[in-house]
DNA sequence: TACCATATTGATACTATGTATCGGTGCGTG
DNA sequence: CACGCACCGATACATAGTATCAATATGGTA
């Protein structure tokens, strides 16, 4: 096992990010920052809460607000309705979301906007938005049953 | 004013596809089904709640959860993650919803699916379903803003 | 380095959106 | 007519998020 650099690199940069907005740098955000960066899948706001018990649920709710804003976390709906979150890189994209195991990963090659434009133009609608989520199974969790199979 | 009919066409025919999945014609039923079919816009859950108070909050949500089932009422999240509800035809469909007057027309000529099947299949992911909403300005309050300016 | 204005925090309370439970009611059927 | 089960409303509970506010920690500055 390599060792590991504490901060982590990610949990960093989510700092700088922070920084180079003029938010303060303090315990409560380095918490969330690391616990942020160290998830793999989507996670809910309770989650990280009960995660990081000795922080407030405000300051959960707040910090995730700002890091939403600041496009280092973007917000995923799952199927059932239930916001989660997860470290974003790309601006704004979509997301494969697995339903058996939770897992998510970034839909590219998928120019949906193009699309929208054209359909929604034709309603004389002007578009100022989307939100697009994609229900399914992995590839990981096909192969498990295939093999079970 | 033309007469109005009572029941109104449109509760009937949900009230109809009620009794054919064998649930029970009852009062707080006939209730819902007049408010939702009176309705034009996407509606809170308590939005309804309010409209009939005389109706148990749990009445109110398990008759549209019902209603959502028989896909006789379609679910629309607005772009601040509320949920509201409205009159559905067609089957599996997409909404333009105005974040200025809160409208919601179908959008029709958008063939999204056909588009992420290809994506997905890329990634090896099995697409079981998914959701989209597209936010923006309607036609009317397009014309109303172009009219003062 | 000490000070200070203020950004931030956590406790608490409140709203919104649902779901689970449960005693009571009344419909439909036999 | 009577019995069972669907249904109802009240209530409590769970999750998700925002508002308030007094106490505190930070970062810039004297």
């Amino acid at each position: 096992m390599p060792p590991r650099r504490w901060p982590t690199p990610m949990a960093e940069e989510i700092l700088t990010a922070l920084d180079e907005q003029g938010y303060r740098s303090t315990a409560p955000r380095r918490a969330v920052a690391e616990a942020v960066a160290g998830r793999q899948r989507p996670f809910s706001a309770e989650e990280l809460y009960r995660h990081l018990p000795h922080l407030g649920r405000a300051t959960i709710y707040r910090t995730l607000k700002i890091l939403v804003d600041l496009e280092v976390v973007c917000r995923v709906l799952l199927e059932g309705g239930e916001m989660h979150y997860q470290l974003s890189h790309r601006g704004h994209h979509h997301h494969l979301l697995c339903v058996e195991c939770g897992s998510s990963q970034d839909l590219i090659g998928c120019d949906v906007e193009e699309m929208l434009a054209g359909a929604s133009a034709n309603h004389g609608f002007q578009l100022s938005g989307h939100r697009l989520e994609v229900y399914g199974r992995c590839r990981r969790c096909i192969e498990k049953t295939a093999v079970v199979a």
